[in-house]
DNA sequence: ATATTTTATTTTGTATGCTGTATTTACTTT
DNA sequence: AAAGTAAATACAGCATACAAAATAAAATAT
């Protein structure tokens, strides 16, 4: 190890923290990433933004000119995308906006469910005082954000919410995995959100989370998860069957 | 639709089987993929089959040069393997090997447990009495290779029954899921089965799945899947502080 | 006028070459 | 001789250029 590589380790990761560029859903250091990885980002926030629509075509030589790069970067985002089902790449036929439909969603929603009853049960295990303490900090925002019928700040709380809990297992794959499946959902789920008269509902459930978490009680906690999803995927279905399936 | 395009859909989609190369692993059409698909499935292979040893470094113009693809969708195929966490890929150093550290393989065996018990669940469900029969029919050659003490084929038919169960459940997200966590783990878990004495441990574990899954007991399915892979653990970590976690 | 074939255009797939970064080697200094 | 510095080399990142495929448009035939 040079002086030359020491002060640039210590400039990567000591001082200047506004030189980083913290992305916001992954919380992954952007500044030193590589271009595709930059752009896979941006996709990703476009698509979970609901910016570019499900169904919808991603023109390589288009969007790599409005986003300024070579194709080359942005295939390999794409690549990456595809990897995570947000997109998907046809042969030959270029990428479209992943696009799952109502049966896809039952089944991502059952996953995600196992996925948050194992995450329920580690939290319960491995939690601090302080992520409880957090987390339930969260839930009162939460219900200040119901109070005030705003439906955005409620989403957002809930999702919140749900993520401290998994972060609060402290199992790495299992909190990106998780990450991954809420990504795929997010835009169901917010829309679900959106139209539902009966959001309260989830405030219940949501006061039994905390309960079965503040008493550490990691199989209470495993199955409200579980049935929390459950009555998500009854919302969702519901919505879908009413109108079509069809955005 | 034009005549071209029709004539071009059947010849893809309808006769000429035996022009249809499909992956082993997978089950993917190969045939018409783009070559960054090949190329990834290609050293997922050499992964899995530990051909490169975790750790090792995979130079991109060597592995372009032996495997007869230019650079483009040989690093297209490492952004793909990244997404599945078989290979690492550091800004400006290259793609390693994954190398998991015990903690991460007990992370990923935890999360693995969430996927067959809901998997295990869903195939109580949903298999089709030809499913419970095949996988019987499994079980019974797996005895027949631990009665000729073939541990080689003893692991794979292991390996089978579970994905087998895992199709069952007919959650293809699920099904796709599990395949990923397994192929991290799949080394692991083949060097555990041709070291561990005990390796008969796992035939009564197994008896005792094929039952639960004949009475279509889903919560006793899950519940055995889940400590069947607890057992794993178990293993795998001893084995790794007998002789100090390095290959 | 409709349907089919042919041509043109657009778009994806792949290879190559250049640039910037990291690592190694040789050299200098203490 | 050990540590530090500077040059050289190897490598990944990116853009451009070309090839192949798919789609759209025009022309021809029915």
């Amino acid at each position: 190890m040079t002086v030359q590589n020491l002060l640039k380790a210590l400039k990567d990761g000591g001082g200047d923290p506004d030189l980083a560029t913290v992305d916001d859903v992954t919380g992954h250091n952007t500044s030193r990433l590589p271009l595709a990885s930059q752009v896979a980002i941006t996709i990703r926030d476009m698509i979970v933004q609901d910016l570019i629509k499900p169904g919808e075509r991603i023109r390589e030589r288009q969007l790599s000119v409005e986003l300024n790069v070579s194709r080359t970067p942005l295939r390999e985002a794409l690549k990456i995308l595809e990897g995570e089902k947000l997109i998907a790449l046809l042969p030959n036929r270029g990428a479209i906006v992943a696009d799952p439909a109502p049966d896809e969603i039952r089944e991502l929603l059952q996953v995600l469910g196992a996925l948050e009853a194992l995450g329920g049960r580690l939290a319960a295990e491995n939690a601090r005082d302080a992520d409880i303490a957090e987390i339930k900090a969260l839930h009162y925002e939460m219900l200040a954000a119901y109070s005030r019928e705003d439906r955005l700040a409620y989403f957002k709380l809930n999702q919140q919410i749900h993520s401290s809990i998994m972060n609060a297992s402290r199992n790495s794959s299992l909190i990106e995995t998780h990450s991954h499946f809420n990504a795929r959902l997010y835009r169901v789920r917010y829309r679900s959100n959106q139209r539902n008269a009966k959001w309260h509902e989830a405030i219940d459930q949501h006061e039994g989370l905390i309960k079965a978490l503040e008493a550490r009680d990691g199989e209470l906690l495993a199955a409200r998860l579980s049935s929390h999803l459950g009555a998500t995927w009854a919302k969702v279905s519901k919505e879908d069957y009413a109108e079509g399936s069809a955005g």
